[in-house]
DNA sequence: TACCAAAATGAACCAGACTCATTTAAAATG
DNA sequence: CATTTTAAATGAGTCTGGTTCATTTTGGTA
């Protein structure tokens, strides 16, 4: 069993395993998971069809071994792009960055991950890990000083991804290549909510319309996050 | 031919094309794409399995009906929802509310949506048709000069979609159910941001660091927001 | 070299999407 | 109404492609 080999090197059994994911990669991406035979990446892999199950249970599997390594690669990669020592912002800026050009030069992937049976819970770890990156840049904000105690992360959070997600989907729509300003204006919106008081944690539109003092609650806020952040 | 009855009452044909939709629905959303038999569909819908083939190319096809009738239901539910003589910010609530619950409540055949060939153009287009009943709210609030002149549309579109989405994955992730404090604190970041000159149109931030200086061109632009749009 | 277990192979199996010759129902005709 | 014509429906059979497993090959060990 290639799962746990005695005898042999487990560089190489490894070696197999990523030249199947590699091949597999490759098909998918071209085909889609329906149009992907489980032949033709065996033969892409230089290997029998038989030889793929024993390294994936099913061709369901190889997708999660697809899909996985690739939100790993890029938890990697992200980790590595932003540089930890410097401003909040500047931070978000090299992630979004990062993360937009990955969902546009790798979009065939990125797809691929709905695929992933969206049901069992584990296969999408990976995505939850990368997600994490965000998170750990807002700690460490927050542990400077430089953002406020109790900014909602989370929904913060859902807000950065959520946003370059739809706009990569709008640019490869339009067949429009990586836009910069994308991830600017996300952060200048992002950085007029960055407070406590701007609502964001309680929900400060509370009546029917947005009011004056609304706007002037987070004018004040953005006012005191200068004084605090500025570097 | 059932695309092109000539003797036949539309009426029953267009009864029949939409309980198979039925069954497809229900067996989509419970078995999901690739657990889903066109026998069981077919059995469902007390068809045979020959005849649902008479109605939809493939399976495939019979998906992209089932999506695409979703969609267009969501519209017209959308754009029952909202008051178009209300202020803006109410629209955009309105819409809000309804698309976030929506998207809740009827989770699998919104997952569906990404398993309808992304390649595909055509499959989409009612996807587009949804999506507009925000730029309409939008354009509306242009018009009447609630909103400034050139707002960009777009980009607040893939905020406001985007948004939504992520957090409905993640309460479905989370196992929470509707929290309306996700559409009210989305709300509050977008109106502090519209403005044409706070970032969203040119990207004020190009050089690599947001500096000071960016942030302060953020605050003049909402300074500036206030005066003018100060109802 | 002989042995053995791990690894690899690909022919055979089988589930399930899709087809099509045939049957059934409905409409038109006289 | 009886008859003819055309549309619609059927489901047994075909075929593609995922998965299995008896057999062969490989590589390490004595």
């Amino acid at each position: 069993m290639p799962a746990t080999p005695r005898h042999t090197s487990r560089a190489r059994v490894e070696a197999k395993e990523s030249s199947i994911l590699d091949a597999a990669e490759k098909i998918f991406a071209e085909a889609g998971f329906d149009g992907a035979k489980v032949s033709d990446i065996a033969r892409a892999a230089s290997v029998a069809e038989g030889t793929v199950y024993l390294y994936y249970k099913n061709k369901q599997d190889l997708l999660a071994g697809v899909v996985g390594r690739f939100w790993t690669q890029l938890t990697l990669g992200a980790e590595a792009a932003i540089e930890p020592d410097t401003t909040t912002a500047m931070q978000l800026e090299q992630l979004g960055r990062y993360h937009l050009q990955s969902l546009l030069n790798q979009f065939e992937v990125v797809s691929l991950t709905y695929r992933a049976r969206p049901q069992q819970e584990q296969d999408l770890d990976q995505v939850r890990e990368y997600v994490r990156v965000f998170d750990h840049i807002m700690q460490r904000g927050v542990d400077r000083g430089e953002l406020p105690e109790h900014i909602p992360i989370v929904q913060l959070r859902d807000v950065f991804f959520g946003t370059l997600e739809f706009s990569a989907r709008t640019l490869k729509l339009r067949e429009r290549p990586y836009d910069h300003s994308v991830v600017t204006n996300l952060l200048s919106i992002m950085v007029t909510s960055t407070d406590t008081s701007s609502g964001m944690t309680q929900g400060a539109i509370q009546g029917k319309e947005p009011s004056n003092r609304d706007l002037m609650n987070t004018l004040k806020a953005i006012q005191k996050q200068l004084k605090t952040s500025g570097n």
